[in-house]
RNA sequence: CGGAGCGUGGCGCAGCCUGGUAGCGCACUUGUCUGGGGGACAAGGGGUCGUAGGUUCAAAUCCUAUCGCUCCGACCA
């Protein structure tokens, strides 16, 4: 991509509603506006991230043997009042009216709808188990909406729900997410915790949240430090198999935010040294809730004894959107963001510092044809502005490699490339920064 | 919803108290010089001062209402 054509409304003073760094870096960087309290337009180099957020939690549903489906925004009140959850969810719940004046409303999540879906698709035990998930925008009209897209009142979020003939067998589908969730968040290049959670209003008797350490972090949490330290699952773990292994490597150590905390456990069971108190945010959310919504929606299947038997259910949400704010309140420095290649709106931004110098553009449309041609996601920037000034933008936006080429270099047949995150700058020839980029980039990808 | 604050050009702000031709910095356009960490000079373009009423010869400024946004609290992926 050239800059000189794409649109990249970049600031170089935070807006003043932004409060937090991940919400002024994003309106900054020109990946966000806001279009009311808690809503979001998702500009070109924002929506690339978003998407490659999306992408990575659908790859590891996928390898978890989740079954992705699309649900609507727009709910019919019906499926609510069946579920007994209509009156109960209050007003978070964004209601509507339409020209026949029925009641819908804008999804804050789906367990009805998929209940629904699954109950009227499925007989058999035979079909079991199964695990549905969906990527949408939903809605939930928080009363103060705040930290930009961290806390948004229209959000995009992945949910899956696992439906199974018994509790044993919930359990291993339960073990799945979490192990598909611990790899989800390590691609990201993030640590991510499990913690015990509070099972709140959903119901059910197992819960987790997934939580970012990040100095910025908007809940306290607690935590040992050897958590810090256990590799999440390989690429090649068999997730058809039993993952109670893994999520139990897991929970065995303490870990808490400040609702479950208990400072008497921690003190108890967790040595000086290795106590971790820190900031986080949340990004996933996986619950166990038994039978709540197929009981109240009448989701059963037939047994081998020919018996009905209420389905299982558990439902694994990860916040997409706020995961974006998540990596860059845990990836950014003075000058800007930080991505990691993973998720980077483009993996290498390529500076030509003397536009219009013959030598040096030549040089810049070569590398730029190279790299983009051996599949890297190049963002050049061929605009006529000062060096300076394309530092601070490359610097801001955060891609991970930055190629700088100017006339000076040029006449050695040398340019720099820079390391975002390190801040360290090698000089290289021509082809060595297209072979070093396109290796750095490629075993970088993928983190896990 | 309780408390506090803010709406003036794309962004940041001054002007309001004490009514009198709407300003500053950045960004933008054109030109010249420049050119490796947000450059200099010159000339320009862009704003129904959130909206609606009212007071007044005259309202960004005073009064009333209303809408929006932000912060603290209760709530939350």
């Amino acid at each position: 991509m050239h800059l000189s054509r794409y649109f990249m409304p970049i600031l170089r003073e935070p807006p003043k509603e932004a409060e937090i760094v991940s919400h002024q870096l994003m309106l900054r960087a020109g990946m966000i506006r806001q279009s009311a309290a808690g809503i979001y337009s998702w500009l070109p180099l924002g929506y690339r991230v978003l998407r490659k957020i999306e992408q990575i939690v659908r790859q590891e549903q996928d390898r978890a043997g989740a079954i992705e489906l699309l649900m609507p925004t727009i709910q019919s009140a019906d499926m609510w009042r069946e579920s007994g959850r209509y009156d109960d969810y209050g007003k978070e719940m964004l209601r509507i009216t339409d020209r026949h004046k029925r009641d819908l409303l804008f999804g804050p999540t789906a367990e009805e709808v998929i209940t629904s879906i699954f109950r009227d698709g499925i007989k058999s035990y035979k079909e079991l188990p199964r695990n549905l998930y969906n990527i949408q925008w939903k809605f939930r009209d928080e009363i103060r909406p705040r930290f930009g897209v961290m806390r948004g009142r229209e959000f995009l979020m992945k949910d899956a729900y696992s439906f199974d003939l018994s509790k044993e067998a919930s359990r291993l589908s339960y073990a799945r997410m979490f192990a598909a969730y611990l790899r989800t968040f390590a691609r990201m290049g993030l640590k991510a915790i499990p913690m015990a959670a509070d099972t709140g209003p959903i119901g059910g008797d197992l819960s987790h949240e997934f939580i970012v350490l990040a100095k910025t972090g908007e809940s306290q949490v607690f935590c040992h430090s050897d958590l810090l330290e256990i590799e999440v699952p390989a690429a090649n773990t068999n997730f058809q198999g039993d993952l109670t292994e893994v999520m139990e490597q897991w929970i065995g150590a303490y870990a808490a935010t400040e609702e479950m905390h208990d400072a008497k456990r921690f003190e108890a069971e967790v040595p000086k040294d290795k106590r971790v108190e820190a900031r986080g945010i949340e990004v996933g959310h996986i619950f166990h809730f038994g039978t709540k919504y197929s009981e109240a929606m009448g989701a059963r299947v037939q047994g081998p004894d020919g018996n009905l038997i209420n389905l299982e259910m558990g439902s694994y949400g990860v916040g997409i959107s706020r995961l974006v704010g998540a990596i860059i309140e845990a990836g950014h420095d003075d000058s800007g963001i930080i991505w990691p290649v993973s998720v980077a709106p483009f993996e290498v931004g390529l500076i030509n510092l003397r536009v219009g110098d013959g030598a040096t553009d030549s040089v810049c449309a070569d590398i730029y044809a190279k790299l983009t041609g051996a599949g890297i996601e190049v963002l050049y920037d061929d605009t006529d502005e000062r060096a300076g000034a394309k530092f601070s933008t490359m610097d801001l936006i955060g891609l991970p490699y930055q190629v700088v080429v100017g006339p000076k270099g040029v006449k050695d047949r040398q340019v720099e490339l820079k390391d975002r995150k390190s801040g360290e700058k090698q000089t290289m020839s021509f082809e060595g920064v297209i072979s070093r980029v396109i290796e750095d980039v490629q075993r970088n990808r993928i983190l896990v």
